[in-house]
DNA sequence: GGGTGGCTCATCCAAAAGGGTGATCGGAAA
DNA sequence: TTTCCGATCACCCTTTTGGATGAGCCACCC
């Protein structure tokens, strides 16, 4: 969200400045040159407003949107560490189970009972599910175990 | 809004108005001038930017989810309780679009962003939807949102 | 012009979930 | 036999989510 103001802005000021030289050169007819001079403003006025009235109340602690933060992805060399999770690991039986309770929404708890397990092992179960699906949170991991067909 | 906006478009135009006789009159040196025409754009841009960014999926003209007109219909039991939120009630435009991303494994915050709404508002959004599905966690919610045909 | 409902936002508090670490145990693989 | 892995569980801490409540604004309808 950042990068798409920065970029509008960088643009609405390249602009700027490419007006201001066509007219110092005399491409550009003065009139000419405060049209873009006022429709440059009312762009770099949008921008702002608009940024402004999304960050109006927010906490701008974290960066907005972007899911799929990457978690894992990058490791270029690939032979550093390599050695937690394997994402492309098949799940196994019981991560299978943990899944399935999970997409029908019971919580952690609730699909220990049902599996006669504690709510840690559920929770050592799910951070590994999360790691083979490159997912953060559970309601990803439903929908990314949805698209991989890994639930009907 | 609307009327805090027409006020802030009419007392910028107003400025242009003003700052245009003025140059006119000699009162106002034309850098001046300049000076105000690019600033009263810049405040015009502001709002109509803050606009547009609160305006923007506020109310969409298509439906992003598929209408599903009274989906609970039944109500087990009497009519009589009819408490805050009514569990038969269908759901409004925005708890459709929260649900969308709800489904997609989007935090709260993220839904935020997505919607240019607080986290706060999200939250509110949810817990109607809590009610009218009658669950409790998001995970549920999504759950019985796809039993009852709401996502795909 | 007064309700109604939808949308927005805030605060406070509690519960659930997530992230990290460390540990034990048993069976399978090297 | 040793190593590895899946499964199990615990502890700590942070973040997210849920629940309750109050409030303001606005469009619409009667």
């Amino acid at each position: 969200m950042l990068l798409r103001y920065g970029f509008l802005l960088g643009l609405t000021l390249s602009l700027l400045a490419w007006a201001e030289s066509a007219l110092q050169l005399g491409w550009l007819p003065a009139p000419w040159y405060a049209a873009v001079l006022g429709a440059s403003f009312l762009l770099l006025g949008w921008q702002l407003g608009a940024w402004a009235q999304q960050h109006r109340t927010r906490h701008p602690v974290s960066d907005p949107l972007s899911l799929q933060e990457s978690p894992i992805t990058q490791n270029p060399g690939g032979l550093l560490i390599e050695k937690l999770v394997d994402p492309a690991a098949p799940l196994s039986d019981r991560e299978r189970e943990v899944l399935h309770y999970l997409a029908e929404g019971l919580s952690n708890r609730q699909i220990g009972d049902h599996l006669f397990i504690s709510e840690n092992t559920v929770k050592t179960h799910l951070q590994n599910l999360y790691a083979k699906l490159e997912v953060q949170r559970r309601t990803q991991a439903v929908a990314r175990a949805r698209d991989l067909g890994l639930i009907p």
